[in-house]
DNA sequence: ATGTTTTACTAAAACGGTTTAGCACGACGA
DNA sequence: TCGTCGTGCTAAACCGTTTTAGTAAAACAT
């Protein structure tokens, strides 16, 4: 009976969360005190020692953990920071997250996340999402049709880090790849290995000659004076429908000896199709897929990819929206950093034999 | 010059957020009225039409937007869903991690999310971040060693869901699937394709006679009389020493014919060795794997799993959760829901033929 | 004319912190 | 003895909401 009392009690302690007036109260000193002493400024103060060290020692006791919220109203800053990306399942969007989470987590931010799944009206909440909650910062990899939102959000104050594309005008830090020279490079590695009528699949989500992927191509192929075989494809809700693009043009125009895929999922449906042709990969048809994946590395034989340097993105995001949050007053440069894509060269652009 | 402190009096404008009070001051009325009005009890407190209107005109004209941090602070409520899992880059907790974002957006939840690592003393810090933010409740994959952390949770009454693994004494809902039955099931499907020598290589995290797939793949050897060959592997913080582990495996022991992969990335992992070995899929060694994954559908040959239904765990989670979380002061039965797995047979697994 | 009820709203407290402004006391110098 | 300064602390305002406990005026009943 009494033993259940006494657990009782426990219980109904360990539901009410202690607070800072609960730890001055306990010491019959003011809150304010507390409140200095636990933000570091004692000295500054001038809280003495022994007092410093009763409420350490209360603190301590207690388990007193501060209310983020209502730091985060009074201070204007909640050290969450807002990540927008397409799809937290694609790979590349899973593994920047992962290792932004990480960065974050070391200087204390945390990162409440979203997949837009390229809807606009979905981006569009999130936004005021963000700033309904006081994020500290946004990081977003933008979607088509928001680019007025985000400008709202960068001249409301917000900090905002963009990557992966880039708009036009919104006067903030970007974070890209080289997808130019990234595709450059396919199109010249697959030329050294001797294939010549090679092809193009890559999303536009703009307009194809906006595209940077696309573009990179074009040079590449221009500059060796070689026709150009582009297939822009417009944004598919669904994988399948990209399956079924790829097989089109695969089945129709039959004689390239090459292909270059824009993104990891344009490669993994063009390895279906190719499969389900009984196509074989280089002879019958080399390729050079767009980010790296388990998948590219594993397959028989393994496919050549431009690989994104996805921590060092990462790295490079948080340092900038670290920086930018940290400097929020003065007039900011917007930087525009371009990380360089590393080719790796596998067994699917094997040099052509004939 | 006019047209310049017009766009200068429009960037502060848009710099001050409009709160509540704006709204009444500018009305002239009572902040608990505009409250009122906003949160749908105009007709219960009997707010005039008029005002009601004059109200929603004002908002929508001011753009007024309510602080999500001071209405969390005064309900108690943020609206926010804590969702912890070991590693989001996982393609398989990214998919579930995607779903869950999906369904709760839905319900008005947000989700911010964390990667244990699997190290305990991150899980830990992100629990009490978890509680110090207050949200409304917590979705856990639960890694091991913080079993009392989230006890404690539950006790001060933290709705907390657990997923994928589940803790013996904690007294909350379980969204589990059937892990002992789809191994069984693999290891049969194996067995009637004519495999007998067959492995298992899984992760054991807890002790091994405490895994359910370890234990799944023992009764079905057991029950068809056939010597087991059960190599549990320890957490290994980095993926490529679960390939030397099964390489060192595959080359010491290499009678069987038929492997049972425990997770995607020891599948991925078992791949990359069979291939480096040069054995041939399914003649020199037959495969089965946990986890769908893209790399196992397209594979040549493609690789038969036992698929988990994401889509309808990530359903049954955030069912769970919101029923607990609607009724927070019942007490709560606990469910334990355990769903059944998909085995999907492939090539790695024809029919042997000697 | 007076009491009661209904209508239409509001003042102030509360949530849990941070920050501003200032107070009481002792020491010190003149 | 008085003003000044440094020490050690605190009261109260504030952040932006929700909620409790009203209140003044109008309508109605007797």
């Amino acid at each position: 009976m009494r033993q259940r009392e006494v657990f009782l009690r426990k219980i109904e302690m360990a539901k009410t969360k202690v607070s800072i007036n609960d730890i001055a109260t306990k010491l019959n000193i003011s809150k304010t005190t507390v409140s200095f002493i636990l933000n570091g400024k004692a000295k500054e103060k001038r809280i003495s020692d022994q007092l410093v060290k009763k409420v350490r020692d209360t603190v301590e006791e207690l388990g007193y953990q501060p209310n983020q919220l209502a730091k985060g109203l009074r201070t204007g800053k909640t050290n969450i920071i807002g990540l927008m990306v397409e799809d937290i399942s694609n790979p590349f969007y899973a593994g920047i997250a992962k290792e932004i989470e990480d960065k974050a987590f070391q200087n204390n931010y945390k990162i409440i996340y979203c997949s837009t799944e390229n809807n606009q009206d979905r981006a569009k909440e999130f936004l005021t999402m963000f700033t309904n909650l006081g994020v500290d910062g946004c990081i977003i990899a933008p979607t088509m049709g928001i680019e007025k939102e985000i400008a709202d959000l960068v001249e409301i104050g917000m900090n905002v880090v963009l990557f992966d594309r880039k708009y036009g005008d919104v006067p903030t830090d970007v974070v890209m790849i080289d997808n130019q020279d990234g595709v450059y490079n396919a199109v010249e590695h697959l030329i050294s290995r001797g294939y010549r009528k090679i092809a193009l699949i890559a999303l536009a989500l703009d307009k194809p000659e906006k595209e940077d992927r696309i573009i990179g191509y074009l040079n590449a192929m221009n500059k060796h004076g070689l026709d150009a075989h582009c297939f822009p494809l417009p944004f598919k809700p669904n994988f399948h429908d990209y399956v079924k693009d790829i097989r089109k043009i695969l089945e129709k125009e039959n004689d390239f000896d090459a292909i270059v895929f824009g993104t990891n999922y344009l490669g993994i449906g063009g390895l279906e199709v190719v499969t389900d042709m009984e196509l074989s990969i280089p002879e019958d048809i080399a390729m050079v897929c767009f980010d790296d994946h388990d998948l590219f590395r594993i397959h028989k034989p393994n496919i050549t990819v431009v690989a994104q340097p996805i921590e060092q993105i990462a790295q490079e995001i948080m340092k900038t929206l670290l920086n930018r949050m940290k400097k929020r007053d003065d007039k900011q440069e917007n930087k525009l950093i371009s990380l360089p894509t590393n080719l790796i060269a596998r067994d699917s652009t094997q040099k052509k034999l004939n």
